[in-house]
Formats: structure tokens, C-alpha cells, sequence
DNA sequence: ATGATACCAGTGGTCATACCACGGTTAGAT
DNA sequence: ATCTAACCGTGGTATGACCACTGGTATCAT
């Protein structure tokens, strides 16, 4: 009935489209007209009432649900619900990958978290949390000799002792920068895994570091996890002088002879 | 029947709709084959090449803007972009709204990362960065009795404490989760504040660590920013009552044989 | 030649309509 | 009473048209 007055009202007032939209949606939430769990109207009597297009509508709500603030569920409807930290673990994964000169320096950030995680895992891991380390380890066992499975399980395992941390936000950043870090690392365990004594290395270490958490004791977790770090950095540094075309270009640049190797690869 | 082939050879493929949609472009952007700055086809061009209508794409994009993946200019174009800390902002809004324990695991985050920056910071920390730390120090004792420039400070002096490690990823992941906290740490400090011997404590502190850093104990600097953390969780979490006073005391008096004490730490 | 102006092509922004696909409900068959 | 199938309301997608903004270009007056 007031179809006409409410365009023109809420175009006065700035509310048009898309942005109007998310303004309108965003008032309903915070002031808590809308709560968690409450169920939306259907898209179509919604953009009617709103006086914007269909289209416009879902726009807005694709938008909120990127960010977590609602749930769109086919054939039901769109539920209001709470944001979670997984929602930051796309922002994150986004973030940084524009920061593509320092992919390699993103090893920093995870070394971070599972060392901050395996504090927390020595205070607050229950039964659930050693049973599927031990899993995880006995995975790192069966598949010690296939470089892309055994790569597989071992981030497996280290995505486990994270979990056993109990926050949420460790959880979600540990798996964004993990898929970050899968790319580069991954093929480069094919070269690792022909290392004298490093399959005897892997699966020793990260038993270790299982029985450190199960015995709770946080200083010896944390020195473990360091060693595990150090002793990891230096194989990918031995096994590169095998197939280290990529460091090879970075550190060279001033050298002749690469620089028309380059040329002439770039060329071909 | 066509149609019917059409859609199961599309869906077979896994580009189907939406979600095909914002997997083929989360791959460009992850893969580094959209870099930032640059731009994007037309919709009307991508969507076809896309193999779905201009409305998925636009919805598409529309989610990806809201995470700041991407920017849309209207008479432009879409541009690739770095998500930045303002879009945190909108999603943290959100999630604030419906449940607000969130917060508080976020700086397990925190934590994580100013451990590891730290103990970097104890092997790369050069003169400038050293410089940074003392500037920021100085304004940690000059704002001690106003809350909010005090609260800024303070932020200020990790924030130069996590830049010293000298680790990008780091770095940005730092930024990015302590302007979160800073909303609900910042309003806390008002009561943090009154209590009895706190700017004396927090002066005293920020200076250890300073020095810690500066002769390179990352033993040491370890220590006493588990502590530091310790103790502030504790401060927030006994902001209302005045009986914090007394354990204040207790902390400081061991920051100040902390040396002489590392092993003796919490071990219950 | 130079500057300002008008124009135009390309891009995103919006709208309307029609139809498809999924989930829960209900009426019917067994 | 139980299972099955049709049904209806919901979101999902497609198409085509038109509007609004931006940036560059051509034109004109100085």
C-alpha cells in the first residue's frame, strides 16, 4: 500500500541499493531486532518491503554471509547467525596471499601458533585430543616412504596438536596459513624424504612430541617443537642443493651467467 | 535434454554457480595469478567465460568485496585488493553483536605471535628497531595516567616488539588482531587503571622486556612476557575489585628474580 | 596552441520476469 | 501405523533490458 512513499522516503534518507540494504540489515542486527537463529523474510517479500530488486537483495546477503553474519540454506530460508573465528581464516587466507615476495616468511607464523598451541594442548588436551594425535602419528608411520600422502600426515598431525590447543582462533589461522603453505612446501618433501635417517627423524620426533603432550610437560613440548622446527629448516636446506632453481634466482640476480639463464628461460 | 547435459557436464567440471564461482577466483587470487592492482574482466565478459549468469558473478564478487578481496569501482571495474584491517573491523561489528566471547580467545592469537616476534627479535633486532622500542616506551611512561593514550601506548610498544622480529607474515597478522582487542581493552583500562601501583608495574615492565630484547635473552624476554600476559589477564579479569592491589605486589616482587628463577615457574 | 567543454564508449548498478532445484510438509496408498 | 509421493514455499539461476558513473576523446572557443 505505501509500496511508492517507502522508495521515495528511503531514498531520501540515503538508503538506496545495495548499500542501503546492507545499512538496513546491519541496524536489524546490532540492535538486536534480529538475533541468532531468528529466520529472515523470503527474499522476495523482503526486496519488495525494502524497494530494491531481488538481485540487490541476495547481493547484500551473499555479502553478510561471506562475513558469517547470516546462514542462507537452500529450500529453507536465511537464518541470522554468529560470526566465527572460521570466518577470519578466509579473511586471513586472502591477506595474505597478496603478500606474495614473503610466502616463505608465512612459516613464521605457523611456527608461532603451534608453539603457543602446544602450551595450551599440555593444560587444557582431553582424551579425545591424544586419540587422534595417535592417530595422526600412526599415519605419519604407514605412509613414512610416499612423499605426497606422508606430507599429507605429517601436517595432519601438526594440525591435530594445534586442535589440541582448544582456541578457536589458533584452529582457524593454523588451517588458512597451512593451505597457504601446502603449495611450496609440499613438493619440496619429495627431495626431503631422500635424506639419509630422515624418515627414522620424522617418525622418532613427532612420537616425542605426542608423548610430551600426554605427559603435559609444556618445556619439553616447546623445546621439541623448537628442535622439530630447526631440524626441519635444515633438511629443506640440505635437500635444496639439489633442485634449487627458485633460491637460485632469488640470490643471484647480480650474476651474469644466471641472469641469461633467466633470459633465455623466459624467452623459450 | 541438452540443458539437462549441459548442466551435469558443468557440474562434473565443478564450476558449478556460486560456489564454483568464488573457488575459481579464491584459485587466481591464491595462486598469485591475480596479484594486487589488477583488474578484473568485465562482468559481463568474465561471467560468460565463467559459464554463469551475470547475477552469480555479481553476487560472487559482491562477497569477495566484502572481505575486501577484491574492490568494485562503479564505471571502472573490480579490482584486486589487499584485504586491510577496516574490513576486520565490519566482520568484528558483527560478531561482537551476537556473542562476544570471541574476543577474548583472539588473543590466544596474540599471544602466539608476540612470543614468537620476541624471540626473533632477540637474533634480528637491529639499532632501528631498538630506537623504535625506546620511543615507544617513552610514550608508554609519558600517557601512564590517561587511559586511552596510555591503552594506545601500549599497543604501540608490542606492536614495535612484533616489528622487531622482522617477520611480514607477523607483522600483519599482529596489526590486524590487536586493533581488534583494542576496542574491548581499551574501555577496561579505565578501571586497570585506578588500581593501586599498576603504572608503576606497567612502567617497570615494558622496560624489562626492552632490555631483555636489546641483550638478546630470548630466554629471559620469553619469561617475561608469559608474565606479562599473565598478569594483565589477571588485572582485566579483577578490574572491578580493588583487592588486586595485593597481587600486584607478588607479580612484581618476581619480575624482579625472574633470572635467578626461570624453572620454578608454573608448573601448577 | 591551449584550455575548457561536450560527447561517447565501457563499466558497474539496478530492475523485472521466468524458470529450476532443494526441503519440509502433507495427503494419499499400502 | 507406516511409507511413499505429490505439493508448496524457499532459495538458485538465467536472460535481457535499461540506468548511472567514469574516463578518455573529440570538439569548440579563446
Amino acid at each position: 500500500m505505501d509500496g511508492f512513499v517507502s522508495i521515495v522516503r528511503e531514498k531520501a534518507e540515503g538508503k538506496g541499493g545495495y548499500e542501503g540494504v546492507v545499512a538496513y540489515l546491519r541496524e536489524q542486527l546490532l540492535s538486536g531486532e534480529l538475533k541468532t537463529g531468528d529466520c529472515l523474510l523470503p527474499e522476495r517479500e523482503l526486496s519488495a518491503r525494502l524497494g530494491v530488486s531481488r538481485q540487490v537483495l541476495r547481493e547484500a546477503l551473499r555479502a553478510l554471509a561471506m562475513i558469517g553474519a547470516v546462514e542462507i540454506r537452500h529450500g529453507v530460508g536465511t537464518i541470522v547467525s554468529r560470526p566465527d573465528v572460521s570466518t577470519l581464516g578466509e579473511f586471513f587466507t586472502f591477506a595474505l596471499a597478496q603478500q606474495s615476495e614473503v610466502i616463505d616468511d608465512i612459516m613464521e607464523a605457523r611456527i608461532a601458533i603451534e608453539h603457543h598451541a602446544i602450551r595450551l594442548a599440555c593444560r587444557r588436551a582431553g582424551q579425545a585430543d591424544f586419540d587422534r594425535l595417535a592417530e595422526r602419528l600412526y599415519d605419519i608411520v604407514e605412509t613414512i616412504r610416499d612423499p605426497e600422502a606422508g606430507g599429507h600426515a605429517d601436517f595432519r598431525f601438526h594440525e591435530a596438536l594445534v586442535q589440541a590447543g582448544g582456541s578457536p582462533t589458533l584452529i582457524s589461522l593454523y588451517s588458512s596459513i597451512a593451505s597457504l603453505m601446502m603449495r611450496s612446501h609440499l613438493d619440496r618433501r619429495e627431495q626431503i624424504i631422500q635424506v639419509e635417517g630422515i624418515r627414522e627423524f620424522l617418525i622418532d620426533h613427532h612420537r616425542k612430541i605426542f608423548e610430551a603432550i600426554v605427559a603435559r610437560d609444556a618445556g619439553v613440548a616447546d623445546e621439541l617443537l623448537t628442535r622439530h622446527f630447526e631440524i626441519g629448516a635444515d633438511f629443506r636446506r640440505r635437500a635444496g642443493f639439489r633442485s634449487a632453481a627458485a633460491n637460485l634466482r632469488n640470490s643471484a640476480a647480480e650474476t651474469n651467467i644466471i641472469q641469461g639463464e633467466q633470459n633465455a628461460d623466459r624467452d623459450r
